[in-house]
DNA sequence: GCATATTTGTGCGTATGTATT
DNA sequence: TAATACATACGCACAAATATG
């Protein structure tokens, strides 16, 4: 005997009598509150030419985590909003604690759940953040030995060309907002944390008013890299030459856009990254192979 | 009574008896065949200039997880190599089983490991693989309503700097491995999957040669990226322009690198990544929103 | 301080899949 | 082809830690 109540969801995965691929989707609530989701019939993310593709059945924690995470990234469930507790997703799912609680650790290492526990606690839902998404290719760069300095070239050759396209433009908008971080850094006075934060947000502001997303998210990922491995190792690298003279070459940046000169921009702010003060360039952190996760 | 053998480790997170930071780090095997690792004290990932900081406390699972990911990322594990059995390694961590399949299942989310059962299964190592950052990557953008034009305007963007700084330098093996990437497409001959295998393989190589690895690991994520998103929807923009253009176009390059003339082969790779054709700028695809994860 | 709600970690049993014989 | 042994997958129930009011 023993599991006696395998609970409705059959085990998706395997083939038992999933004849009908259109999900029952029980219309709002029957009379007991658990209509929401099901596990409906896997995708099976067969993939290119080769007609025989290997087949890694998914684990249930791994459905379960998905339904959510797409919830999540769909916007169906918004930053602080809470998830339902343990046992009622429990009966939502058809699954029993340990695969639950499988699926939530998943998705609190992706960051997009945080657990707390006691009263009023349970699963509270956060949006995707690209610190995260830098972990992860983080992870992938370390193994592979990229340095610091590797990290820094390549935001050195990305930003230069989004200058470009901003003095082509030559919205008065764009000057208006990076003259803010401007005063943003101004505003900082000694706090040496708050000014690296306010010359971050000038370089990745400068990206995002390109209106290009994947750029904004790739430049804000490498700076989180730079943070992140800068917060471990080489605390002292960090705006090595002054903070006057970075203000100064910021500034004529958004000269050179409000000019319109697309050339000048890209030049000036190519030479600025390659500055040693800022970039580092040739310099130590060129050796520094990266080591994030300690 | 209940709970009795908790085993060594008395649950890290507590500040119980962690006087002295430095792990005991017992020196190889006693006797016993459990020496190996230990979950030491918390790193307590500390940020930055506010002194007080939210602390969150790690779960065990997550300890766990971290431990073996950070021995695959330094490559003590390396692509094949065999986890001990569940059994062994519940003992090893002094966790208890469900607690050791959450961490198991964290890890097969990144996959960084794979878990077969049956006999001579268990959990196999995997390199970190930029396709898995490019899916959380995706999840942001996806998140943040980013479309498939946007992430191909950012390659736009990236690649042909990346183009001049190969003719700058003007090594001869640079265009030799490109014209072997030229050649892998010519014998693809009627598959069009091997055929845009090659193609992308064109443009990641090239972006290799640089010696860059984040922007090689970016360029990469982007073109997973584009791949997941164009397998699942508009299959029928892939190849846009017939094979023979692009194929010329891609040899163009290579000239423009052995020449020397940076100007010319970055403005060549970008009139190539705007065409229509390829780019499909200001296409289809700029309304196109990215719908991963079905 | 105490009651309550909620997650956390654990032990153990059964089911199922996989390779070997 | 069938039997068998191995290893994970999933389930349930109990005790402990924890945060709220």
């Amino acid at each position: 005997m023993a599991r006696p109540a395998a609970s409705a969801a059959p085990r998706p995965g395997t083939p038992s009598g999933a004849t009908s691929s259109t999900a029952v989707s029980s219309s709002a609530a029957t009379s007991t509150a658990l209509p929401s989701f099901a596990l409906p019939a896997l995708p099976l993310p067969v993939g290119s030419s080769p007609v025989g593709r290997q087949v890694r059945v998914p684990k249930t924690a791994e459905l379960v985590a998905g339904q959510l995470r797409r919830r999540i990234i769909r916007g169906e469930l918004a930053e602080g909003d809470a998830l339902p507790p343990e046992p009622t997703l429990m009966a939502q799912f058809g699954v029993s604690r340990p695969t639950l609680r499988e699926a939530f650790r998943v998705l609190e290492a992706e960051a997009l759940i945080s657990v707390r526990r006691g009263a009023h606690g349970g699963a509270r839902v956060h949006t995707p953040s690209p610190a995260v998404a830098a972990r992860y290719a983080g992870l992938v760069l370390e193994h592979r030995g990229a340095t610091l300095g590797d990290i820094h070239q390549a935001s050195a050759l990305l930003e230069p060309p989004c200058a470009a396209r901003l003095a082509e433009r030559r919205n008065p908008a764009d000057a208006a907002e990076l003259r803010r971080c401007l005063a943003q850094g101004d505003a900082a006075g000694d706090d040496v944390g708050a000014l690296a934060a306010a010359q971050t947000t000038f370089h990745l502001t400068m990206v995002q008013l390109t209106g290009n997303r994947s750029l904004a998210l790739v430049t804000d990922m490498l700076h989180h890299l730079v943070d992140a491995a800068g917060a471990q190792q080489t605390r002292s690298l960090v705006l090595g030459s002054d903070a006057d003279a970075t203000r100064a070459t910021h500034a004529r940046l958004i000269d050179l856009i409000e000019a319109g000169d697309a050339t000048a921009a890209a030049e000036h702010w190519s030479r600025h990254l390659a500055a040693p003060g800022h970039a580092m360039a040739g310099g130590p952190a060129d050796t520094c192979v990266l080591d994030l996760l300690g």
